[in-house]
DNA sequence: GTTGACCCTCCAGCGACAGGAGGGTTATGC
DNA sequence: GCATAACCCTCCTGTCGCTGGAGGGTCAAC
């Protein structure tokens, strides 16, 4: 199939899908005129790496991800692992946003937002 | 003061201070030697700047921030409302950093982890 | 034969810096 | 007086994961 009809089949745009042809995620034979032809598997393949990505999983996560699901002498841990690595990146990153959103909430609270000048926001930010 | 020592003040990168020049963001003064030449006020801003950062505001966020806080004129809305809005922000970012955790705990958990290469976590990759 | 929907490659840009090359300036120690 | 080290400068490239666009080839329908 052509790159239109493996973008409507895996979700991903087609400039996605280019792209990750580019970096080695993917490698779809080509057709006598130079269009890309996908096969069933490199469907599944792209809808694969959609859902890893969704999940947030970065490139390379889903790189390794690919090849363990290629792989069918692979040990479960492996892929365990690698979810488990990025679990903590995600649990870190909801603590640095917990932690800004609590500090936000309390100068909002604080701020009365009328047209005068004094803000306790700015105050804050100056080192108040 | 030095890049080096306006650096030090205000706990920026000087790579970082260089940077905020080149996109407006503050503009200290030369000396004859070609030298950034910072004032006390600039380091202020400086520090001011990294504050707002480490709220996670956007560098356009900051630039509407800082000119708040020059403008004494200013409607302390104006400064609750960009406040409100970053904070709207972080809360759709939880809220999706959430949800990719919870889904990541639930393969995590039903992934036994072993040198099996049966695996929960690729099986709903693949489209389970 | 012509229109429009595809497809191709290559290049630039996003945000917010960080690293490094290659070179000038200043402070310190002998 | 001079070497050395610690500064400072500009400019270029790379990061991450795409996205948009320019400029062009291909294909199917009418």
């Amino acid at each position: 199939m052509n790159i239109g009809d493996a973008a409507a089949a895996s979700g991903l745009p087609a400039k996605t899908i280019r792209y990750y042809e580019d970096i080695g995620l993917i490698t779809p034979a080509r057709a006598g005129n130079g269009y890309r032809d996908f096969s069933d598997r490199d469907a599944n393949t792209l809808a694969f790496l959609g859902r890893a990505r969704s999940l947030g999983f970065s490139i390379e996560d889903c790189r390794m991800l690919v090849s363990l699901y290629e792989d069918r002498g692979r040990a479960s841990s492996d892929v365990k692992q690698v979810a488990l690595e990025h679990l903590d990146r995600i649990e870190t990153k909801i603590a640095e946003l917990t932690a800004m959103r609590g500090a936000l909430e309390d100068l909002v609270h604080r701020c009365h937002g009328d047209d005068r000048p004094d803000c306790p926001i700015l105050d804050d930010l100056a080192g108040g």
